[in-house]
DNA sequence: TTCAATAAATGAACATGTTCAATTGTCTTT
DNA sequence: AAAGACAATTGAACATGTTCATTTATTGAA
């Protein structure tokens, strides 16, 4: 019997742990993408999965915690890809836009999931999973902090303004276009990302425009 | 029998309709201030209302939706203070603080309330009270766009910048700082004031600081 | 191997949002 | 005033998320 389908040191309980999270994950996320979050009741996904009812309860505190279930197993690589992407030895803006890039490619392929995932992750969140995706934006926002740190150092930002605030103030942006851009009905790449560039370069060039002349 | 207590020239069928709304909202929104909304249940408002349970959903279209419903009925006042405090004469900044303050102050006296109105409507709405609060959005937006627009006609911002696009960052960035705001246990107003303020310096001034120095 | 201890899984029971066929109330017409 | 038409109300029935006492499976010790 395959005993390293899985995991090769894993006893038989871990093993069909394992195996039914995956069966859980698998299922939910089918059913979500192809019917939608609200109409996918607990018990489609139990029974599409091969367990009981309560067997949910036991891998998600709620029906809403498996949204954050089925994205935090991608959140890692993709932040991976997405932080590698990015250029040193230009602008600000094009670093953005290269940290950006991967996580609007993303959602485009699955926007009716990014949609159920936003709307339930939107403000205040509890269950066993939030607290792993609530580090992934910490996460990004302490890179884009970094960046702009960077930028401020070898002249290319003007030195003054907190990068903690900075940071949050392009995150706040991106999570804002991100919402408008899947307001449309199929999302295109390139249109959210022309969008973004264009109002992370207003934010860096200032509304005010440049004082000296 | 004082029939000119809600609307003179009503019939009785009307007077009924609007003392019932009456009633239903104002038991929805203490129930939902002391408990929480998910904590209320819409036998618990019915019941406090006075009316039967379907009678709720004839008034609003399911529990969310009374949300709204009481929100709206502060929207109107709420916007129309906020748009008479702009002053003239004076910065955008000024004008930006000053036609949010109102809504720091509304949204101060009541958090609960406000967070549970924030997390169910920020993504996609429907419901029949929807579309009348995104009017509200939309004309603050635009609201906004104005003041961008007539800052840039007589000199204070820079031409150029589309006042559509500068209005939606503005917003987007009071949303966020908003979120953030009312993650703190008791959000105290010249805290969140100061700091909306601080965002909307950095935007029109702009990261990269002063081009002709 | 056998057995006690522990972990995991189960699904009936419950809680609560929502629907809708039946009932009640109001208005208009004669 | 009576009757018919229409609007509003009702709450039992339903749908679905969630709990938890019970059952089943796995492990490690004797």
């Amino acid at each position: 019997m395959s005993e390293s389908e899985i995991g090769a040191g894993m006893g038989r309980r871990e093993r069909n742990k394992a195996d039914k999270l995956r069966r859980i994950k698998e299922a939910a996320y089918r059913l979500f993408s192809e019917k939608g979050y609200d109409q996918t009741t607990t018990r489609e996904i139990s029974a599409h999965a091969g367990v009981a009812l309560g067997t949910i309860f036991t891998y998600a505190s709620d029906k809403r915690d498996l949204l954050f279930l089925i994205f935090n197993d991608r959140q890692d690589e993709l932040r991976r890809v997405s932080f590698a992407a990015i250029p040193e030895d230009t602008s600000l803006a094009d670093q953005l836009e290269a940290l950006f890039t991967p996580f609007y490619y993303h959602f485009a392929a699955e926007p009716d999931f990014t949609r159920y995932l936003l709307r339930e992750l939107t403000f205040f969140t509890d269950g066993v999973q939030a607290p792993r995706f609530q580090e992934g934006r910490l996460s990004i926002v302490k890179r884009i902090r970094e960046l702009v740190e960077d930028a401020v150092a070898d002249g290319r930002l003007a030195p003054g303004n907190p990068p903690q605030v900075v940071a949050e103030m392009l995150f706040g942006l991106y999570q804002s276009e991100l919402r408008r851009w899947l307001s449309e009905e199929t999302p295109a790449v390139n249109d959210g990302l022309h969008r973004l560039r264009t109002v992370f370069d207003i934010l860096i060039a200032g509304l005010a425009g440049p004082k000296g002349e």
